[in-house]
DNA sequence: TTTTTAAAAATTGTATACAAAATTATAAAA
DNA sequence: TTTTATAATTTTGTATACAATTTTTAAAAA
């Protein structure tokens, strides 16, 4: 008997793995609002399946950051505050310095290509004004570029923050804003493919800063004094 | 009636937190060596509770990166192979130089006393030659920084690269060297409370290749020739 | 002996039953 | 009406039973 297996998991995806990608998929596109609550039973009745397998995926979807869940009160989309949104965006540019350093000196030409057609595919969504998939596009984009860079730990961690980012984009974007530019993507990728990396990570750090100033990081009117806003009644 | 636990879960741990804590401790301390099988029963037995708890552990223990599932094939404590070990290398410099510089910015009086603290228990640790506990006490000493910092985020990746190196230098690290020096820490503290950024993440930097260099980072020997190691016979 | 095949045992994967806790609904007291 | 107390309902936490898979063991064939 031939052993295909050997060491890698590389076989079809398990029940759990593809409710786990179509739940982080319903997140990150706000079919999910922040805050909606995940029960167990529903979630179970939607997917087909018992709620062993729903708690395996929440507590997944827990540890990268996209679900709360709280002891005997259950999973809801995480609702990430303004302070916490500051500290994820100090975190990802940590993490995409560390990538795009490490890119300068690890990544492969058909990777380099591969993007490129990301950027045009990130484009043409943006003709199109179709924002969610633009926004989509540009996080596949920074976690490919992850991947490429050949740092699995990095690429995790990349992952982390992509997620939590578009969670917090959702959250704090206001809609007056243009979508993103390309421009941005299109340079990086250039100063990554010449290797001049001290260029390449000025161009990241301000990448990031500019989505950072699209957000409007004042604590949700939740937390304000209630009094104040029915004043006028 | 008052309501207590209002947003936090700060009630008494449960059971599968303790299980964890003590998997991990096990883990670290090397009394659980890399490659180990961690069966589901056993560990059940042992600490008295059923696989369900069990299975949550390993799972959290998964994400954390020091303990490996393989479908329909159980768990093991994580075999970092030397690749992987540079690749965490790489990856732990990134973070640590965010949170130095976050340190810097961010950190209390009080936080600084507590670290000096540590910083004299591990030289106690040391010249009482007890190498296990000056390690815990090291990573727990960059753990704390990061928690200093305050970014919940920069805090959860240290605590994932501190426990992986942990593993690393546990399987890597060859026993000739002397123990490490306390100096180092000290010194990056004193930076960091100088506020002298530049400085802090330059000694930081050196410290983590300090590590790095006391590591045999060559692939274990069951990946090279049998032939050859057997040649003498 | 070595390899192949088949059966047995052990281990993990999943559903489900029941316990524990929280939430909601209802009724009694202020 | 509002508050408080109690009961009913819902939801999560855990153990367990059974199914699916892997590993081990034993036997048969080369």
């Amino acid at each position: 008997m031939i052993q295909l297996a050997d060491d890698l998991d590389r076989d079809q995806p398990t029940r759990d793995e593809v409710i786990y990608e179509r739940v982080f998929d319903a997140i990150l596109e706000q079919r999910l609002a922040p805050g909606t609550r995940l029960s167990e039973d529903k979630l179970g009745q939607v997917f087909g399946v018992s709620r062993t397998i729903i708690r395996k995926v929440l507590q997944r979807l827990e540890h990268e950051g996209v679900v709360e869940i709280h002891r005997n009160r259950g999973a809801s989309v995480a609702n990430t505050t303004a302070e916490q949104a500051r500290q994820v965006l100090v975190a990802r540019q940590a993490i995409e310095r560390a990538i795009v350093l490490s890119a300068c000196e690890h990544i492969q030409v058909e990777d380099l290509q591969r993007l490129q057609l990301l950027i045009q595919a990130e484009q043409a969504a943006i003709q199109a004004q179709d924002r969610g998939r633009a926004l989509r596009l540009s996080g596949e984009l920074h976690l490919q570029l992850a991947e490429a860079c050949g740092n699995e730990f990095l690429a995790n961690f990349a992952r982390m923050m992509v997620s939590r980012c578009s969670l917090i984009i959702a959250q704090y974007e206001t809609h007056a804003h243009p979508l993103c530019s390309t421009d941005e993507h299109a340079a990086i990728l250039k100063a990554i493919a010449e290797k001049d990396s001290e260029l390449a990570v000025g161009l990241m750090h301000e990448h990031i800063q500019h989505i950072e100033a699209k957000l409007v990081l004042s604590e949700p009117s939740a937390n304000q004094d209630l009094a104040a806003i029915f004043a006028e009644d």
